[in-house]
DNA sequence: ATTATCTATAGATCTATAGATAATGC
DNA sequence: ATTATCTATAGATCTATAGATAATGC
């Protein structure tokens, strides 16, 4: 028997709904994701979290401690998969580092800007300066370290003194997130298209 | 009679502090940037603002409406300076289009650096895109639309379809843009040099 | 018996207004 | 008289807990 279809325990939903098909720990977060994107986290209630998400207010503690676990864990998962991708870029010696660049890019613009919400825009909450957020920022600062390792692995990167190999990195790094957030201005242009013409300008960029 | 040093009108502030020589309104947006920047615009309450200006929570409604206002004008200010610049070297056929867009990219990252809060990351609020904010996001459009003029006056940007050109703005706009929010990341270097070093790699991606 | 949910609510805010007060100006 | 500020507070939240309830499981 699968998750979807069987009976469920326990008291049934106040505002039956539709079976998204989703855990109901999922569906907080897809229903966090969408708030927090569009409406900005610190205004997004806890009441309006769970009711997107089908439940009542209170239901919501069952499954997470707050608003603030949400965000942890959605910031994880923007994340995540761009560093492990980097991991295997990093790995994999038999290709010239400009084209392991370009494709830590490509694929990068392509995550971020592919799903449905704008999540590259929770990056720059003040919020996640706080120490409950000290393992997303651990993650990312290894992102940010696996780009300027292939920079630094390039013909054109290897020649660098420590800080012109920073100030690269800055500005490949920033080209990346900043574009992530612009390209909400043209949503109708095609992702891989995009990614593609990113992937180049930071190659431009980084000197390549 | 200047407007410090004479004594003033009205009832004294309850916390007496050190004259910061600004308006009480200045006060109040110096506290707000600060505040907005660090903590986050919804996360900052009415008091926090008005205690850090020197006044009580109730007295700032003598001098704006609220928060929103305060918002209003501390984006208009960031981006005002930039536009009315781009604006002269719109008109200044006398220079090359390569030389000026140059110069934006450089004034553009000086201006939002170069300050003391990080009021670039305010763009990014959710709460910009409601009608309370269209005259910002008017003259942000407007700036972009700077950039995507310099650009396709270029030599290399008057060859360029529209759609090329389209993405060729966006590139720049988003590598400024993306550019001043990692700069906190090393706030030991030297603006000038990093936003030379920005305005280069601008004109790389343009393809000039 | 176990579980997922509900309803109800205490306690802690936060905003914006009403009305009082303590200065200077004339 | 005018002004800038203050104190006090009503009304509107919002969070997180306590305890009840309506399912399934055995």
């Amino acid at each position: 028997m699968g998750t979807t279809g069987g009976r469920r325990v326990g008291r049934p939903r106040a505002a039956q709904r539709a079976d998204s098909g989703l855990e109901p720990r999922d569906e907080l977060l897809a229903a966090a994701a969408e708030l927090f994107t569009v409406r900005g986290y610190a205004a997004t209630t806890t009441r309006a979290v769970a009711e997107r998400a089908g439940m009542r207010q209170a239901s919501m503690y069952h499954y997470v401690s707050g608003k603030e676990e949400l965000l942890a864990q959605l910031l994880e998962s923007t994340v995540t998969p761009s560093l492990g991708y980097a991991r295997e870029l990093l790995a994999d010696d038999a290709t010239p580092a400009a084209d392991r660049l370009w494709e830590l890019c490509r694929a990068d613009v392509e995550l971020l800007c592919g799903g449905p919400h704008n999540l590259g825009g929770l990056y720059l909450l003040p919020e996640v300066r706080a120490e409950r957020f000290a393992g997303f920022r651990a993650v990312r600062a290894e992102l940010k370290d696996a780009y300027r390792q292939l920079l630094a692995a390039t013909e054109a990167g290897g020649a660098l003194a420590k800080t012109e190999l920073d100030l690269r990195t800055d500005l490949v790094f920033g080209l990346i997130e900043g574009v992530i957030l612009v390209h909400r201005s043209d949503p109708e242009r095609p992702v891989s298209v995009f990614a593609e013409a990113t992937a180049d300008a930071a190659l431009r960029i980084a000197g390549v």
